[in-house]
This record gives C-alpha cells, structure tokens and sequence, in this order.
RNA sequence: GCCUGGGUGGUGAAACUGGUAGACACGCAACACUUAAAAUGUUGUGAGCAUUAGCUCUUGUGGGUUCGAUUCCCACCCCAGGCACCA
C-alpha cells in the first residue's frame, strides 16, 4: 500500500470545544488517519443527496457557463488523460460558485457515429445497447472523480428526445436554401463504406482508419457553409464591444478605435490560426482569356426573337464582330415575326442554315423556342448553343400566357435529347434586371445542365445595338483565377486542369487529341496523394490547335493541362506567369517556356480594365450524408410526384428503427435502404407512395449544437427556451482537445450562427474563452492506446491515492495546455500535499489552542539536543515566558502569506494557470507547518482555497470544524491589498551589472538612502575600490545598480 | 514553402510591465527516528574551479540595444502543431 495508509478512516466522535477568536466555542471533531476511500465516497454520496450542484435561472446571480467537450463514450473507458480537462472545468465552476456566481456546468454524450457503430459490428452488439453500457461505465468513471456535474441536464446525441431537435435544425437550414442535394464526386472511404466530408479527412487519408479516400460520383446532402465562410472568418477576431449580438460582417469601426476593445473570443492563436487556413480565403481577381483556334471552323447561326429581325437589336453589331475574327455567321430572317408561329420558324430554319458539329446557335428571346425545337430535329450535334434571354414559359409566368406567340408555341422540350445534342455546351445568358425571368431561367439551366450567366445587359432584355455580354459568352473563353492580377502582362502561357470542362470542348479540334486523353487518363489513376505531391515532377501537355489571348495586350498563348493544376480550386485554370511564381518557372523551364520579367502593374487597375475581383474559399460545403447506419435519419421524403418534401415538424423525430442487420452496404446508400417497413411511408403532400431518405447525418451533427440544449434540457416545445437562452448564453468557458479546431469548432460556430440568424441564439459566437487541454501521452511517451498497452486507468489511481491527489497532481503536471507525460511515481509529492493538510488538521483538532505543533515540540527537542540555542525563534517562543510578541508577528506573516495565496490561486484559476496555483496553496501549507502558530480562520481560509483542487478533504475538514454547510457552497475569500506588500524589502545591488551584494530596508525607502546604503556594503566595496562612480541606477524596492 | 506555438538543472517546470534565473515538485545524497526496512522529518542539490570566504560560466546558436536581457530587436538551428502544387 502506498504511503502505509490504510487505515479505516475513522472520525471519532470523541468532541471538544475550541476556543476561537470570534466564534463561540465550537466542536472539532478529532481526526485520525486520512483513509481517502471512504471519505471520497461519503462526500461524493452526500453532494449528490444534497443536490449543491444544481443550477438555476438566478436573475439576481451573474451566471457562468463552464463546458466540457462532451466524451464519446467508447467501449474502452476512459483513461486517465481524460479527466485532466473535467478537473479544470470543475476547478473553475467551484470557484465560480463560491463567488456567488450561478454556474451551469453540466455533462452529456455523444454517442452517435462509426466508432461506436464499428464497436457494435465488431462485439456483435446493437449500438444501442453498446452505447448504453459506455455510457454508464463512463459515468461511474466521472463520478468517482468528484466532479461537479448537475446530472440533471445530462444529454445524450442519440436519444431521439435529443435528435429531434437536430432533425429539426436540418430542416431550418433545407428551409433557407443552406441544405441542398448534390451529385458532385465526393470523398469516399472504401473501408468504413461511407462518403465524408473535407474535414474528415487527412492528407487524403479517412481520419477514422486510416484508408486513401477515392473521390465517388454520387447522391448526397450538403450544407452550404461556405455562405458563411466570411463571418466565420471575420468573427474570429470580432471586438467584444459593440454588442455581443451583433455581427462583425460589416465594418469594424475605425482603426484606434478597434485596437482598444477587447477581441471577443479568448481563443488559443493557434487555434484561431488553424480555422483561418482552414477557410483559407483568398482575393483575386477572374480573368477571362478567349480561345483562339488554328483552324477556325466555326459558324454560327443568329437566331432573332419576337417582332425582331437579323438587322434588329445586337445581332448586325454581333455579325460584324465575329466576322471580323474569321468566322462564317448566317442570320436568317425567320418568317412573320410579328405573328409567328413554331412549325414555320423551325422549318425555315432547318431548311435555310447549316448545322454541322462546328454550329454554335445563338439565339435571342423567342429565337431559343425556335433553337431549342430545330435542335431537336437535327440528326447530328452541333458544337454549343447560347440562349440570350429565352422566352419564359407560360407555366411559370401567367403574363405569357396572354402574349401573341403563346399558342402557336409549346415549351415541350426533349431536354435530355438538346443536351446531347450540343453535347452540354449550353449558355443561358440572363439579364439580372429581368427578375420575372429568373426563377424560369434557373429551372431551364437546371433540365439542361447548363451554364447560366446572370449579368447586366447594357439594355434591358439584351436590346441594345452592342451587348459585349453576348460576345464574351459565344466566343469560347476560359476564365482564369489569380491573386496576382499585377502580374498580367507576365503571362507566358495558361494551363487548364486535366479535368476541366473546356478540355472536353475543345478536344475534337486539337492535333495532339489521342497524347491530351493519354495524359488525362493516366492522371486520372492517380491517387489525390500522389496527386498533390509537391515535390513530385511537374508534368504537363500543350493542347496543339488553340491558343488564348491575354485580354491586356492580345497576345496569342499557349494552353496547357497539367496535373500541378486543380480542377475544384478557382476556375481550374490559371494564367502562367513563370517570372513571379515558383511552380509555374518549375514548370517553363522544364518545357521550355518563355519566362518574361515585367514591372508590375497596379492590381486594381488590372482587375478594373481586364477582369473582375473575386473571394475564393479553401473550405467546401459541408458533406452531410453518411452512408451508414449509427446516426440521425436526415428527416426527408422522396415522392416521385412532389420530389424532395421535407418531414413535418410535428412528425419529428424520425427516429431510427431499431435493426437486426446494420452492416454498410458499399453501394452508396444506407443499410436503412433495406428495411421496407421503414423506408416506404406516404407522402405528407399528396398521401402518394414515397420513400424515406436513408442517409444518415455525420457524427458532427448532434454535437453542432448541444451546449444551448444543457440550457433547457427537457424542453419539449423548443430547442431552448428563448429565457434561458438569454441567461445562460453566452459559454464563458469552453474547454476540450485541439484536435477539435478544424471540425467541431466550426461545425457548431457555423451552425450557432445559423441559429442566431433564425432567432434561436442571442449571440454571434458561441464560446467565449476556449482552452485546448494538453495531451497526457503513455509513460513510454506514446499516445495512451490499448494498442501500446500503456492505458493508465483513473479508477485503479483513484483507488490507490484518491481522487484529490489525482486532481491535485494532474493539475500540478505543468502547463495545463502542454503535452505530457505521465508519472505514477511522480503523484507521490501530490499526496503528500494532501497528507501535510491533513496533518495540520489533526494538529488543529488535537490541540486545545490552535498552535503548539507536534513538530514544535520536535524541533524544540533537536534544537535541544544540539544546543544551538540561537537559532530558532520557535524555541524562544515556545519556551519564552512572553511568546506573544513572537507569535503575533508570525501570525501577521502568514497572514500576509496567506492574502498573497488568495491573489495568486484566484487569478491562476481564472487564467487556467492551474499548475502555479497549487505550487502556490504548497508554499502556503509548507508555511503553516513551519508557522508556531495557525488560526483556525487562517485554516479554514486556506481549506477554501483548497476546496476546489481536492473538494473531498476539503469538505471532510471544514466539516470537521464544525461548519454545518458543505463548503463549496461558502464564500470564495478576498485578499485584502494592504495585506500583500510586505515591510520590508530586499534590496539588490549590481556593480557593472553582476549582482554583488543584497540588503535589508523598510519600504519605499528613497532613492539617495537606498543608493548610500548600497555603497556602504562591504561586499560591494570590495567592486568599487576607489574606482570613479559613473552612473548609479535606483529601482525603488527593487535594486541599486552601480556602473564604475 | 507559409502560418502559429515553443526550446530554461538529472526530471516536470517557475519567473510581474526588462530588475537576485531555477519558485513549487520529483529524483538524488547525507543525517535523525528504527533491531532493520518503509514511512516521516532535517539539511543539501544548475555546472566548473576553490571547497572557508570566494570566483567564473549558465535560459537552443550567433550578433545587437541597455547600467541590467529567459523577457526587446536582427539572423540562424531544432522541436510540436495547422495549411499546402490553393495560383
């Protein structure tokens, strides 16, 4: 047994009354040997029947909101890194309560997701069955810790009591267009069968297992975070004033001014850091370059509107245009176009133009009902169609259904057979002016997948003479995405990525076709690994056959794809400029490139004449469906005649059904998918046949949003009571893993701000102050694993040195954000802290005054021995017949020691410098062992100071003394300042900057007396020996600083 | 490559706005108590030279500012973390 304590504990009943100085006498009851399981126990016990940690709605309090990143409770347990975080938490909340504060402290889990589904599959258990177990042994491990949890506000993740409100936070955000269904290739995990988002994954790894992520075309539902990637960003260094409530998306007032408030997150930097490259916002500007074939064979065919005619509106000026750079234009004059009818104008047109697969159509207004329907009587394709402003169906505007043409037209189009037709390469060019149009003009680009480009046409309805929109959109251009548009007149050549559109387009007109597919086949196999390799050889094709035109001076380019460059950042192409950017020069010199130096030119000027500026984002939408399982079924139906219909609110939660078979199918959809009697339901619109949505959410979702559910946990009407959001919220104190910063943490700011834009939260931010806990590594100095076999469990340290003492000592290990390694041998000193408290007790209860010390009489008895009369004021004061005078000075030096300790642990625990803290209630209790005297006020005080640290003892000894009132509900003590400068002080003195002597003086001691006192030392003399003073430096109470 | 932290005894680490570097604790050594061990207590403990006084060196390295630098400035090295062919 460690330490030989093992005794029973046994508080003897055995009373006597003590004298104290304000207080009639009280009881103390005597102490024996400290035995910290029973006692840890019995107070734990006593707490939970007492309910003292139960928060409440006290207008009258200030509150404070302390959070811990809630476990996840896997099936291992926890170990004793763990804790460190929970200790901290509770420290604080301790404190805060004794301040008078009203805390919320509270715990819960977060139990959905695949480890816990891994678990299950791997034990052959139901996760819901699995999760239960967890999380009661997890709560039997916190508990034994003694921490000051209010159980009552306990949440679980994967209560459907819980995730109806996460369901319901999904369909806000579907409600305000922020959840949209996507088809783009995404990242897959071949082994945990699941798609993933950016975040979950690690230089192209699964962050869970580890495998390399293939990128998968599928179905899936995505959250648009990146509509707040600017608040996200901007917030993190918002000013606390004005208003907590209000966003820092607009201005920050004026400079001087700004640097004055306080930033209203108190966040580590680096973590502050992480989410900024995490968003990774960037501005530049896009720069469209045209295209310009050798072997120009285009030909286009103009096609006029409504009540128009070839010679009408932009089309001479757009004929003359396109003419000019070598291209045949026909533009017929379609029959009757005041009164027109569709069999006529398509017929005229099949029969008077040309279509063949190098025809670009562009029509106007009416003209694209015409295109579309020639379109789709043409045998062959053709190169691309533009739509300029097309006549909006009837359907969607009743207005058009009144207009001339609308019977003898009909807006049934084979869109499937236009879009092959022109194998997609089609442009809908729409005047942002024309508002009535765009919801039809939305709908059309989306039937035929095509690009819309919403503008401002010089005239409305693109019915201007030049409408240089139309000219941009007809001759192929790429546009390019710099962030250095100084650097224009640099360009040297232009690079597209393997996978970008125009690539497809341009490919049949190109000299070098089968080397271009060679090239983008083999980087197609290719692993994003190896991929973004940066060290890895550039490697590149010139596409033969076109080049592009620099816009700021016409100069003809080169293009080329390569891999270097990346399809889903910018525009997937850049403009190369080998002088002014490494990769590029890597690049040119490898291929022979021209590399030309250039002065730069002004960068807005640039962006004004040749381009337009533009915000690019590293972070991507949130990919939010999960192939599996473990997770909150996403509250959708799928009815074939309604599409997507969201669940009723009044139907929430879709609770997840309870299966025998829960294995990931692989194949894209979820293990739900099977379960008919689940999946199959009616649709709440038209009663018809539906089907559930089967994707489940990711394991960010629950915890996205779960500290403003602790704020009214059993709420069955609202998420959160709009009153006790007001109270509660802000979080002042957040603390948990680092690991955190890219994922949780902008998971839950994105989706708190989407909360407070709908009313739910009152605040911008929701954590205050954030403090990342440091790893506690292996004794080998790993990582804690099962794996490395070097798991230090907390219940067996418990068990061995008690709950304070592990408290105590994982507070005392160092800084409490730094990484490190444990030392069961090392807890020892931490024990016999609590040990030297315990026995000051016992010299407190065991004597009739508080102040004849065993060790006094220990002393007394060596100083005895050894004669060395002296040497010991105790031994006169112990034996003197007038002992006062001594023992009310010490008495005053602890008390002044005492005041000191009240400052610095106060402070240390508000700044989490929990480390300093206890090395400071040590100092404090290594001074009463020595002091010949200890009050029972100065005692108690320092128990209180304690009481946080090592609540059991505490409470156990300020029991002892008679206090009827558990004390961590007492008062935090004040220090008194007067009570924190001492008389004196010790004065330095350095000759020539080496320090040389010291001496005593009373303070605030002048500057002339401290100086002569100082030369006067014989120690420093010695330095001086008649040498010429040259300059003397006097530091009130501080140092005398002689230069020779 | 860019960004953010950090580098102090045998070990974990302290150090206010530039003012005695190494608080507090572990470990180690000696002593006391003990038949003995453990526990506890006392004393010592950055390095080197002298070992009595004392002197010299020392906060990753090299410079600088200053009466004085772990602290401020410049350059560099190393460690941890974030981002990364992001144009």
């Amino acid at each position: 047994m460690i330490l030989g304590m093992k005794k029973k504990a046994k508080i003897s009943a055995k009373n006597r009354p003590i004298k104290t100085s304000k207080k009639k006498p009280v009881t103390i009851t005597t102490l024996k040997a400290y035995d910290h399981s029973a006692l840890e126990k019995k107070w734990q016990q006593k707490w939970a029947t007492k309910k003292i940690y139960k928060s409440v709605e006290d207008t009258k309090k200030p509150k404070y909101y302390v959070l811990d990143m809630f476990p996840y409770p896997s099936g291992e347990g926890l170990h004793v890194g763990h804790p460190k975080g929970y200790i901290a938490t509770d420290i604080v909340s301790r404190m805060k309560r004794m301040q008078g504060y009203s805390v919320l402290h509270p715990m819960g889990f977060d139990a959905f997701g695949l480890p816990a589904e891994n678990y299950a599959l791997k034990t052959k258990t139901n996760p819901i069955d699995s999760v239960a177990k967890n999380v009661k042994r997890f709560k039997e491990q916190l508990e034994i810790i003694g921490l000051d949890y209010d159980w009552s506000r306990e949440i679980n993740t994967t209560d459907p009591a819980y995730y109806r409100w996460t369901q319901w936070i999904f369909l806000q955000l579907l409600k305000k267009g922020l959840a949209y269904e996507s088809y783009e290739p995404i990242n897959w995990c071949p082994v945990d069968k699941t798609g993933l988002a950016n975040e979950d994954v690690e230089n192209g790894r699964c962050e869970r297992c580890g495998a390399v992520v293939e990128k998968k075309l599928m179905r899936q539902w995505v959250l648009k975070i990146t509509d707040y990637a600017d608040r996200l960003l901007n917030d993190l260094d918002a000013k606390s004033d004005p208003e907590i409530t209000k966003s820092a998306d607009s201005e920050i007032g004026s400079l001087d001014e700004a640097n004055e408030k306080k930033a209203l997150l108190d966040w580590p930097e680096s973590i502050k850091e992480a989410q900024r490259n995490w968003i990774g916002r960037s501005e530049g500007a896009e720069i469209d370059f045209r295209l310009k074939f050798d072997d120009n064979k285009s030909r286009f065919v103009l096609l006029h509107g409504f009540q128009g005619s070839a010679q009408t509106n932009f089309l001479p000026w757009l004929k003359a245009e396109l003419e000019k750079r070598g291209h045949e234009v026909e533009a017929p004059e379609m029959p009757n176009s005041m009164n027109p009818t569709e069999a006529e104008q398509v017929a005229y047109v099949l029969a008077n133009c040309h279509f063949d697969e190098n025809t670009v159509v562009v029509a106007h207004s009416l003209g694209c009902v015409v295109a579309m329907k020639t379109i789709m009587r043409l045998e062959k394709p053709i190169s691309s169609l533009v739509l300029v402003a097309p006549a909006v169906d009837p359907m969607f505007d009743k207005h058009y259904a009144t207009r001339p043409f609308s019977k003898s037209f009909s807006w049934d189009y084979n869109y499937s057979f236009i879009r092959s037709q022109t194998n997609g390469r089609i442009t809908i060019l729409s005047d942002r002016a024309e508002t009535y149009r765009a919801k039809y003009l939305k709908f059309l680009a989306g039937k035929l997948s095509a690009k819309l480009i919403e503008t401002e046409a010089e005239e409305e309805h693109f019915c201007s003479l030049q409408e240089p929109e139309i000219l941009k959109a007809v001759t192929p251009a790429v546009t390019v995405f710099t962030t250095r548009p100084d650097t224009l007149f640099g360009v040297t050549y232009m690079v597209l990525a393997p996978e970008h559109p125009w690539v497809q387009t341009v490919l049949p007109q190109l000299r070098n076709k089968h080397e271009v597919i060679e090239y983008i086949t083999k980087s197609k196999l290719e692993t994003e690994i190896e991929r973004t390799d940066a060290k890895k050889e550039k490697t590149g094709v010139e596409l033969k056959g076109i080049k592009a035109v620099n816009p700021a001076n016409d100069e003809e380019v080169p293009v080329w794809i390569a891999d270097y460059v990346l399809a889903d950042y910018g525009t997937g192409a850049i403009m190369a400029v080998p002088a002014h950017d490494d990769r590029d020069a890597e690049f040119a010199r490898k291929y022979n490139l021209p590399i030309r130096e250039i002065e730069l030119e002004n960068r807005d000027d640039m962006i004004h004449k040749y381009g337009r500026s533009i915000v690019k984002y590293k972070l991507r939408d949130w990919v939010f469906s999960r192939q599996r399982y473990w997770g909150e079924p996403l509250p959708i139906i799928h009815c074939d005649k309604c599409g997507i219909v969201p669940v009723p609110e009044k139907d929430l939660p879709v609770k997840l059904p309870r299966v025998k078979s829960y294995q990931p199918t692989g194949t894209g959809e979820s293990p739900l998918t099977a379960i008919s009697a689940w999946v199959n339901v009616k649709c709440p619109k038209c009663r018809g046949k539906a089907r559930r949505e089967t994707n489940t959410m990711p394991q960010w979702a629950g915890s996205s949003w779960y500290y403003l559910r602790y704020e009214d946990p059993k709420n069955k009407k609202a998420l959160v009571d709009r009153r006790k959001e007001k109270y509660w919220s802000p979080v002042d104190l957040y603390i948990g893993g680092a690991e955190h910063a890219t994922r949780h943490l902008i998971y839950a700011r994105f989706w708190h701000k989407f909360l407070y834009d709908i009313g739910v939260a009152s605040t911008i931010e929701p954590f205050i102050k954030l403090q990342s806990v440091g790893l506690i590594m292996g004794e080998d100095g790993r990582k804690m694993s099962k794996r490395f076999d070097n798991v230090v469990n907390p219940d067996e340290v418990v068990k061995r040195f008690g709950a304070d003492t592990l408290r105590i000592y994982e507070m005392f290990m160092g800084p409490f954000d730094q990484q490190i390694t444990w030392s069961t041998d090392s807890m020892v000193g931490s024990r016999r802290f609590i040990e030297k408290v315990w026995k000051l007790a016992i010299r407190a209860s065991s004597a009739a005054a508080f102040g004849s010390p065993a060790k006094l009489a220990s002393r007394t008895r060596k100083v005895l021995r050894s004669g060395q009369e002296e040497s010991s004021d105790l031994t006169i004061s112990a034996r003197s017949d007038s002992p006062r005078t001594a023992e009310i000075s010490a008495d005053d030096a602890l008390t002044r020691i005492l005041h000191k300790t009240i400052k610095k642990v106060t402070e240390d625990i508000v700044a989490l410098k929990f480390n300093t803290a206890v090395s400071s209630l040590m100092i404090a209790v290594n001074e009463m062992e020595k002091s010949p005297t200890v009050s029972r006020e100065q005692f108690e005080l320092l128990l209180k100071l304690l009481a946080p640290f090592a609540p059991h003892i505490a409470d156990e000894l300020w029991a002892a003394f008679g206090n009827k009132k558990s004390i961590h509900i007492s008062e935090w003590p004040q220090y008194d300042p007067a009570q924190l400068q001492d008389d004196e002080v010790r004065i330095i003195v350095q000759v020539n900057g080496k320090v040389r002597g010291s001496f005593m003086a009373a303070k605030d001691t002048s500057n002339e007396s401290l100086e002569s006192s100082a030369k006067s030392l014989d120690e420093v003399q010695k330095w001086l020996d008649g040498k010429a003073i040259r300059k003397v430096v006097v530091v009130p109470n501080r140092l005398v600083s002689i230069v020779v």
